[in-house]
Formats: C-alpha cells, structure tokens, sequence
DNA sequence: GAGTGGATTTCGCAT
DNA sequence: ATGCGAAGTCCACTC
C-alpha cells in the first residue's frame, strides 16, 4: 500500500546525500525546501552575487524558484516557473543550479552546509477566489451604471483606442460620449496622462463633437487632481469596495430571478 | 553554554502544541516555516478566499508573511513587512492571523492540521550585490558619455522636469540640448509617452532653441519604434550589459590610477 | 506622510 | 512569440 506522505524531511545531511534527495525529489516533480548556508551567484538580466550566509530555498513543482533570507517580504534571488535544474555534489558542498531557457540565465547555489531538507507532496486542489480588482470595478459599473452618475450608459462592447482598451465607454444623458479611466487604488499623474491619451484618440475620432473624459478611483493624488482641472477633465470617486458590494447584490438578484 | 541552533523543528504537531511553538517562536522573533492544511481569507484592500488545502507558510524576522502553494513564484496571499501576529489554539484548529496596520488589513488562517513547524535562527550577515540596474546604466554613461554619441556631454545634475526626472541630460557636439530617457529592458510605447512629455516640458523652458530627445534600451517594440519615427525622436542601442562592462573597465582604471 | 518611478518586476490577455 | 497594461503590485527615494 502506498500512502502519500506530505512532508519527508532530512536533518544535516552530508552533500552526496543531500545532492541525492534533491536529485531524487526533483525527479519525482515533488516541491523542496532547503535550508542550509549557501553562496548565490545569479547571471541573466541582470548579475548578482550574494557571499555565505543561512537561507531558505523554496523550488516548486512548475520550476519555481525562490531563494528567501530571514527578512524582505520579496526573495533575494528567484526564477519565475519553467526553470531546469542541475544538481552536484561536491567536495566543495552540493551546487545546485537552476537555469531558465529564454532568456537565458541561471542562479547557481553552492551549499557548503546544509541544515535541513524537506520533501513535500501537497495536495492543494481548492480555487483561488478574489474580490476587488479592477475588472471587478468594470463589471460593477456595467450592472450599475448609476455608479457613475445618473443617465450613464455604458457601451459593452471594448473600445479600442490607438494604444490600448478604453475602461468604461458610453453615452451620458444629454448623449455625449463619456471615457472613463478606472483605478482600483489613488489616482496617480500617469493615469490622467493615460487618460488624457484615450480621449485625444477619441476626439480625434469624434470629429469635434463634445467627448467628457472622467478618472474614477477611490481617491486622488493633488498633483493628479490639478491636473485633471488644468486639462477639462472630470473626476468621480469610487471605490473598490462600492463595486464589491454591488456585485454581490446583482449576484443575489440574479439568484433571486431564478427562484 | 548556549549553541545556536539554527533549525528547531516540531512534526505534526497537535493544535495546542503547535500554536504554542508558533507563540514562543514570533515572541523571540524567529523565522518560521509552517506547513500544513489550512483554509486562507483574506481582508483589506482587496478581499480573498482560499479553501481546505496543503501549503507554505513563511513568517520571517521583519514580520513579513507569505502563503506558497505548490506552484507558482508568487505567493497566493502575503503581507509585506511590519505584521502583527495573533495566533491561538482551537478545536477548530490553530488560527492564525496576521494584521497590518496601515492599511488596515489582516490575513487569517485556520489550520487544522500541522505537518511540520520549523523554527530558524538564521546568521545572514553578507551584503547582496547587484550589476545591471538601469541606475548603473546611468552611471556608464556619465563615465564613458562615447556610449550614446561621440561628443556628447552629459551634464551631472539630474534635471528636473514638471514631473519626475530625465534619466540623463546633456549637450551634444553641436551645443544642442539632447534629453535621454533609459530603459534597461525593451523599449514599449509607454516609454516614448514619458520621453515626450520631459521633451515638452524642456522645450517649454528653452524657449524655442531646437532639443533632440532619445530613447535609450536595449531594444524597441514595433509600435514604439513608429512612434519615435512620427513624433521626430531617437532611438539609440544601449544595453544594462555593455554598461555593465564599461563600469567593470572604468572600476579597474579607478583602480589602477591609485597605484 | 504623500507622490513618483523602477523592478532580474510578474502575470495574464490579446494580437 | 510579442506587446501591453494591471497588480492586494512592492520598494526606495524625494519632497
């Protein structure tokens, strides 16, 4: 009977038998963890050298590589997923290597001392749900459009500008085109010039009609909001949480009718 | 005698045992490691739920805290550092939560089963060193000006335009202002919008006197390639690596002068 | 504390 | 494959 163990561990082994469990985990697409005291040398992109010290290294069933020190919420080396990995011991310890194809480079890992190893076989199968974002936002205008002002219409189908996707497109109630810019967080400069671009695009289009360009976020820097009133522009506030709430009571009422 | 013990681990752990590692470790400031079955909700600038299911818990020195499922090289959930901890023991399981101030938000987990705690005590004292950032770019050039044309002369105080600062700002053999924006990675339309704006805004201050504007990366979409071509811009090869070298060469000239 | 821009950004989507 | 923009972006630095 095979039972599936989740987590294998290995105390302060020797480099060969380490170099052995890596090889072997690796081969078997199981997730590692290897703690021990390492060099890191990383080519690519970018060059970085970082000389010994104690750290955690996380490699993962999709060729994730993360290596973590003992503080920074962010990983002081990493490879994003598809990464090969090269595995040897040494005299000099176990050297681990994990190499990405394009672009091309690596991270190489010389562990003179290794603490600990484990192996893990996790089973995860739950789904991953999040509320909030700006799509979020999108679709909470488009149930509601009074989110924006009274009269609003928004028009579903994407509007396609030069560079990019129009957030919300429409016709406001004395039928004037109205763009809107979405932000989930404050409204920076950089999103009144994003949208300063959409509605030069528009504008051009719209052959001199009158087109309302509108920035709706939560709130607004002072730089971003000078600007909004130097260029015409207008702006609304909306939060991420509003659009939450509605979407949750359109989804209610769309239960309801089926009721 | 006190040794140091790097790696204390604790496996499958009942409820009360566990959150009693995990309380002793977070007051003696600890790095964790908590693997086990847990279901995750998150609340705060966004909300997020994550059912029954088997990961990586990271809790480090700084109070930083990720959730690593078995792929994937970012974190299913996270705080960055600063986190304050709550963790208790229930028949539920031990719950444990991680609260961050501002914003206020807070990441709770309930885990009803432990696999394994480790409990780190990791020296990591080596300083990270990185080559290839496009702040080195910027240096290279200032060293070895060759690198956009001959004759130019970059001029070392960061200018400052309405918003935020040209990358490099200089002269050229023909006493022409010439405005360089640097990328490090490939060139996108986005670049080009912001190259445009300081060249607006220099031109503004320079009253009518002719200023060139030059995009400098290793590389160029297409669409930001047409865009420099509409707008009478430049763009010029320049790669995070030759700058790389330059500085190496210019590191050991430095040297070499002192002996 | 607020605002801005870079990042070995990563990630996902559309062309 | 390439290009582009969002991200619970994070992070460092300036004002």
């Amino acid at each position: 009977m095979n039972i599936r163990q989740p987590v294998e561990y290995y105390c302060n082994p020797d480099s060969s038998t380490g170099a052995g469990v890596i090889i072997d985990a690796l081969k078997k697409n199981r997730t590692l963890i290897i703690i021990g005291e390492c060099t890191i040398e990383y080519k690519g992109r970018a060059n970085s050298e970082l000389g010994l010290g104690e750290r955690i290294v996380l490699i993962k069933k999709d060729g994730s590589f993360l290596v973590h020190r003992a503080w920074d919420s962010q990983p002081v080396n990493w490879q994003p997923p598809g990464c090969i990995f090269q595995t040897k011991s040494s005299k000099m310890g176990v050297l681990l290597k994990a190499i990405r194809k394009k672009p091309r480079e690596y991270i190489g890992i010389l562990f003179p001392k290794l603490f600990i190893i484990l192996v893990l076989n996790l089973k995860d199968e739950a789904e991953f749900i999040m509320f909030g974002s700006e799509e979020d936002m999108q679709r909470a205008i488009l149930a509601k459009p009074e989110l924006i002002e009274e009269g609003f219409k928004p028009i579903l189908k994407e509007k396609v500008v030069e560079q990019g996707f129009v957030d919300v497109y429409g016709v406001d109630n004395q039928g004037r085109t109205l763009v809107i810019e979405l932000k989930r967080r404050k409204a920076q400069v950089q999103d009144v010039l994003q949208l300063l671009k959409y509605l030069e695009d528009i504008k051009r289009k719209s052959a001199g009609r009158h087109v309302r360009a509108m920035l709706a976020a939560p709130s607004i820097s002072k730089e971003a909001s000078l600007m909004i009133q130097a260029k015409g522009l207008e702006f609304k506030t909306l939060s991420p949480k509003t659009c939450a709430e509605v979407l949750r009571l359109t989804a209610s009422k769309k239960i309801t009718e089926f009721m």
